[in-house]
DNA sequence: GATAGTTGTAATATATCACATTACATCTTT
DNA sequence: AAAGATGTAATGTGATATATTACAACTATC
């Protein structure tokens, strides 16, 4: 299994807002085709960053604005905002029906539960780290490096 | 998404192949029902538990033997075996066409994968801290305090 | 050595989900 | 009014997780 694509997408679109802000009109149909994703797919991302109060938009109008800097969005608020993990089922899909008159299966998940939320939880204290500004910061890195190539 | 439930029910195998060894046969019905999974999906998670060396078995004959203690098997080894994450995909889809001549598309690889990669090793360093015994001490635990409340 | 019990595994079914796509109502800007 | 956007519903498609049936291969026991 893998965590959703819309996470690194939501990542794409933000650094990329940033970078456009002052240069194209940064729309849906821009944003497509900057990630290679579907307009429409973009359009909902771009909803639920809104939801999480990350960016605005207009109906109508194009582009969004953030309404803070890169370095105020960590990837935890974006893992939250696309639903990269349901909160109520956490990380871990644990087997549904554990026979109840087990002994291992009456006890396992006092036994088992703390313990993979301590995991989950170790994977989002490092993504309160990380913030989209630290993206940004590499692509402007890699740019110039290709430039002074040529 | 969530990790696949063949983690849980690999961990649930284990400890019950141990707390019942000298008393029951053992068998994938016998797990089947302390789990509540379908034998044969116990069967596929014995067989690639026996592909990672952690137990064996013998076909016709009932039961497994471990390989080595509990205390030995750690929880990364167990998320290994039974393939909970793709080893070669990893943890995180990437949308798998960002554009390569977009500077923020031809750059976004070089700036997340990196960081993609820490959360997902800090997640899995922790796993290989937690043993199967630590489990299976809190599942007797708990056994021995719900027969205090009678 | 025949029988019953068991494992190993292929084949198939079903449900869920991610992502793509079409379509269109709604809104803004010109 | 017309053109260009966004927001979102509806539908299609493919991948994947789990359940299930079926059976060959093997072991232990009577």
């Amino acid at each position: 299994m893998q965590i959703t694509s819309r996470f690194t997408i939501a990542i794409h679109i933000l650094v990329a807002i940033d970078y456009f802000k002052d240069m194209d009109r940064v729309n849906s149909e821009f944003l497509a085709g900057s990630t290679g994703v579907n307009p429409v797919i973009i359009r909902t991302v771009i909803s639920r960053l809104r939801e999480a109060g990350i960016l605005s938009t207009q109906r109508g109008s194009s582009g969004a604005n953030l309404t803070r800097p890169l370095s105020e969005i960590t990837f935890y608020d974006i893992y939250r905002a696309v639903d990269s993990v349901d909160e109520q089922e956490g990380l871990f899909h644990f087997h549904e029906q554990p026979h109840p008159d087990c002994p291992v299966g009456g006890n396992i998940h006092t036994a088992l539960d703390g313990k993979l939320d301590d995991i989950q939880h170790v994977m989002e204290e490092r993504m309160k780290t990380i913030t989209v500004q630290d993206v940004a910061d590499d692509v402007l890195k890699a740019v110039r490096e290709k430039s002074k190539e040529e």
